[in-house]
DNA sequence: GTGGTCTAGACCACA
DNA sequence: GTGGTCTAGACCACG
């Protein structure tokens, strides 16, 4: 099963859905012309509305992570175009360098650990 | 001013607070003993309801980055145990992660880029 | 009805929820898995506010009496891993013990005591 | 030196002081007929408001565990008639009882608890 | 429907 | 002066 969802988390769940996409692309256990699930069957397997997983693939899409074939339905690819990170992700990177640092991590430390979880994506 | 909201996005407000006043401590342009803002104070310069500012103080407290003194008002604190990035922490790294590695970073460019956002957190 | 609320009380209406939840919990009145009210609707019954409410339920989460799923709002759950009395618990029990002492209480007795009314929450 | 003082608690200042002489009687660190220091020697020892420390005085003279002798200031007492917990102190034990079982303590283990923490103050 | 957030006031306890 | 609490509304995101 590629999604575990939270409940109760405060993450929303078509967002949570959106990031276990991303992050199994970018590890590799999803390759770009894989098929996604039709919304309705991960809809049901996972015990969410339509509606939230329609929300999710629309969001996918936007990002470039998801095109949409009348015949095959949602399809996993990498983006077009990439063009390093946008401003959003920017901003929370720097905000992450901050908490890192005030939570103890030398520049070092926190560069060793960026790096190996970039490693952990390599799948 | 120490802040700048923006009141279009989607980040709560009380949250943009308590983000600005993390990345001014880690950018040494707020240091530990020294006074926030009173609450009313803030609320007024920044536009907002007292409450917004009082629950971003109430989560930097939570979070271990603002003690309230019962004479003195909001003193900012580093906090006393720095113990590494929390899992949540964690889990919004390893996104970025991957998001770096979608937009096309190479692992050394994503090392380098989490280097110098530290960097610029020197102040 | 499940809470009484004492407006003259210098107990914050919050902190009333809160324990009025949590007594609930222990005396079996309220049964782990079980939905609370709804914000809206407790608070209107109890002719409060709605962000009084809120406060208390978030309250209540931050100590892992309750877990708000996002499907079907505040759920009660014992805490998941009970770990014994914490620091601020220990020092209201070690009050409570002195005070016992001063008020003539042997030491059987407030044993006793603590027992009966651990007793009652069996329910 | 007899007080420690908290600024970054919730607990109040004065509460603080009239706990911790509480405390001390019952441990029998202060002794019935011990004086207690003036109210402006505390003060200033404490680095408090004179207000502060007469608020705790008046309020420890309230319950029975102080005198105020015009010649010989204030003198530690116990309370007269002692008559058992008073009814907000039975609230406060009850909903201690009901958090420990929460937190898993069996009553046994609260009973036992309890009577170590009378014992310590056996002093 | 739910909870999360916010406003524009207010009162109180504390120091 | 400070923060803590509360009200009576409101809007939004989510599912």
């Amino acid at each position: 099963m590629l999604f575990e969802l939270d409940f109760q988390s405060p993450v929303p769940i078509y967002k949570q859905i959106r990031d276990q996409v991303v992050l199994a692309v970018a590890e590799g256990r999803l390759l770009p012309g894989e098929r996604l699930p039709a919304i309705r069957t991960l809809a049901e397997d996972a015990g969410v509305n339509n509606m939230t997983v329609s929300k999710a693939y629309q969001l996918l899409k936007s990002e470039g992570y998801l095109v949409t074939d009348r015949r095959s339905g949602a399809v996993v690819c990498r983006p077009s175009a990439p063009a390093g990170l946008d401003e959003d992700q920017m901003v929370r990177l720097r905000m992450l360098a901050g908490e890192a640092k005030l939570a103890g991590l030398s520049r070092a430390e926190f560069e060793a650990l960026c790096g190996s979880l970039y490693h952990e994506t390599e799948g």
